[in-house]
DNA sequence: CATCGTTTACTCTAGTTAGAGTATTTGACT
DNA sequence: AGTCAAATACTCTAACTAGAGTAAACGATG
């Protein structure tokens, strides 16, 4: 059986773990406890996520109640392979670093493809983001009531702990750009210099192979 | 024109920035430069991604040609639209801190389902993980080619900043669990012994909040 | 007491993604 | 000269995901 990819998958489990509940309820206690900041949470993931689960029999539909006149609830609970289940995958997440590929780490890898300037603009306003965004998580900490059990802060204080190693990290990057101290910034230039007076990739790849051609080769 | 959720499908355009390619040549040439790291990639997406941006007309389909006797190859490049499109979606994303859903915010957040003492375990168990991902890191780091562009290195140094920032995090996470000094470990222990106990989950809450009833009630 | 927004509770569909499967060709080595 | 692994170049399908759409009921307001 393997893991489910969707971490929404291990929420719903856990959530049975406490009591059977039907979808809908599902989302709500989801959004109540401020776990959407976490996990990512819309309904059609949801629904598919608990059909999927019932599927691998890791839960079983109890009933379907109508209460009033209102829609029809199906409520699901816990098998005992879905307890099992719950434990290896939320062990396994705990244990095992995996690969996370963010949307920022994909854009540093790419950041080449526009001219060093526009880098740095783009990244200093990036910079102040990050910066509002930590002290509104300040902010928020700070107003929290009497003795909050901090166990239930914890993934916040991950995301900020995250959020001020990229902070740190930007600031330095952001330095390291306006005084031309990263290596191949010349290159990086030169190329855009190229592309804006009209030459191809191509024809501006040939022109630095020429320029810098003895800088661009690396034994690897 | 709705941004891709998909970061590989901007790696698509910054390579046809650069020259006119079939994907498989996009494919090994990202894996050449170790974008596989920052960038998931297979060819199931890879296809499907190279189509989807056809379809909106950001690349255009060349010409399908045989070499030798190999199997047919369609050659993309970018259009015009392709190349705003590349420029503005590479910009957002160095610009606007996106949340991220990790894997391990989201084990965090659903922490309290399995006991504290087996929490710690596998906290100490990735904490030996990450040291090694760090030194295997700084190792090949140290043996890169005299004069490597660290241009080429700034989204491997950005995963590492935020890889040392996570074993900060979880090294006090530990000091924390392993001295009782996170607040509601004494609820989130108690809790797991009753359910060891034969208690249902909805009988240990009810049990629960006639001990720590005053604790468990927050103003919010 | 009519009405209008919010809450409850899903359903549908188009699009995306992962991973295995296919079929040929080249090059290295016996 | 034969064979076997690796590289080349996709294709297919099942599953997953996101977001909009649906429809009734409740509650507040004038």
């Amino acid at each position: 059986m393997k893991r489910p990819a969707n971490a929404l998958s291990l929420a719903v489990l856990t959530l049975l773990f406490e009591k059977p509940m039907h979808p809908y309820e599902m989302s709500t206690t989801l959004r109540h406890r401020s776990k959407e900041e976490s996990i990512r949470l819309n309904y059609g993931s949801l629904y598919a996520v608990v059909e999927s689960l019932r599927k691998k029999e890791l839960i079983t539909a109890r009933e379907a109640v109508r209460e009033g006149n209102r829609p029809e609830r199906t409520v699901y609970e816990l098998t005992a392979a879905g307890a099992t289940a719950m434990h290896d995958w939320l062990s396994e997440m705990l244990r095992d670093p995996s690969p996370q590929f963010t949307d920022f780490e994909a854009a540093l890898s790419l950041m080449g493809a526009i001219p060093p300037d526009e880098a740095l603009a783009l990244l200093r306003l990036r910079l102040k983001a990050l910066r509002m965004a930590s002290n509104q998580y300040d902010g928020l900490r700070a107003h929290m009531p009497e003795g909050f059990p901090a166990l239930f802060l914890v993934e916040g204080d991950y995301a900020e702990a995250l959020r001020l190693a990229e902070i740190t990290f930007v600031e330095k990057l952001v330095s390291d750009l306006i005084h031309d101290r990263l290596g191949g910034m010349d290159v990086w230039r030169r190329i855009h210099e190229l592309r804006d007076a009209g030459f191809t990739g191509e024809e501006a790849n040939a022109t630095l192979l020429e320029e810098y051609g003895d800088v661009l080769t690396w034994d690897t």
